[in-house]
DNA sequence: ACCCAACCATACTTGTGCGTATGGTTGATG
DNA sequence: CATCAACCATACGCACAAGTATGGTTGGGT
């Protein structure tokens, strides 16, 4: 979690797309509650007229652009991480790309933050749901009894949110890279059977 | 975390303080955002024209209230958990306390989900770093060389954080008491030594 | 060349919540 | 019992962001 990313505005006419991930963007740097159709215009080049072309409102467009981002996210993080055979070694390649993304975290803490939001809350639920099933599976393969496993996969995930939510954006004493490493490392010998 | 706690609002004239509890009680249930005058004012059976009378502004009654909480549950936390002299009962009886209270948490929760707020930003730097020392020495004390104690200190934060966002307010499946009680059994075991 | 659908600008209306202005009520005190 | 400070009500003003109404522009197909 070092390296920036950036979308390039588009120039020109604009589609209901651009719209979806330009407020991508913005949630992903400040929050649901940033996200302003006029804002949004602005940063486009464009006017409010332009949005209310393309989303009947507000609340659209957070809908459209969150569940194209679930969607993406989910294949992506499925693709890579279920082909793995091993459980132990599945749950450390997880931990580990889990720390090195960027964007995609950062949405999910945008999200995190904002899930009393009508509109996001059943979005975290179904992601809590999916990722600490993938989570429990991975520990009951690995040899944990059922409760065990789930209790580990709660740990494990709660952990996750704990950290995107404090460090991220604010909060804990910021750690280099070096030393976020070797966090990484403590983290996966304490949470992930030898 | 399974009782609930209710404030009573008083009756007749009001202080300062009168505002500030119906603020936190707000702030608990609800959210940072939540805390406006008016619905304030009705709450407590009065108008807006009382509470300018107390508070030049929202923000005033924020920043008090906020101020009184962390004082309150600063002191709390340190006083029942310091005096422990082995560490590794203290960690243990932390954690135990922690897994019991409702209120205080849910206060702590709703400040961590309004972390971008300018002015719960350094509550939520300052309360993080305490309790991170917290740990930090409790584990260091326990035998932890100072690196993994760090490191322990940050996974355990993190899981309570974590722990407190996806459950009080919304997210995973829900554990009843009993699941709840094994769970805390699995955590204690998994990061306290034995 | 023209025309229509897609796209955008401008100028509104509306709702919500903070803050202000001003005057009324109450209770302790001399 | 009179008075003054503490407390509260009512009625505003104002800013900000969402949404609406309406008309203008642009480009690709015929």
């Amino acid at each position: 979690m070092s390296e920036e990313e950036q979308r390039t505005e588009p120039r020109g006419r604009l589609s209901a797309e651009d719209w979806e991930q330009a407020a991508l963007d913005v949630l992903a740097q400040s929050g649901v509650a940033a996200i302003a159709v006029e804002a949004l215009a602005r940063t486009l080049g464009v006017t409010k007229g332009s949005f209310y072309w393309h989303f009947p409102t507000r609340e659209a467009l957070l809908k459209s652009a969150i569940d194209r981002w679930e969607q993406r996210d989910e294949d992506q993080v499925l693709a890579q991480v279920e082909p793995i055979a091993d459980p132990r070694e599945r749950l450390r390649e997880l931990f580990h790309r889990v720390s090195r993304e960027v964007q995609s975290h950062r949405i999910y803490a945008a999200l995190l933050q904002a899930s009393d939001h009508p509109l996001v809350q059943p979005v975290i639920e179904r992601i809590s749901r999916r990722r600490l099933a993938l989570l429990t599976d991975a520990y009951r393969e690995a040899g944990f009894a059922a409760r065990d496993a789930a209790h580990r996969a709660r740990l494990a995930y709660t952990a996750y949110s704990g950290f995107l939510q404090l460090n991220q954006r604010h909060g804990m004493p910021r750690m280099d890279h070096e030393e976020y490493e070797a966090y990484v490392d403590h983290v996966i010998t304490t949470l992930v059977p030898a």
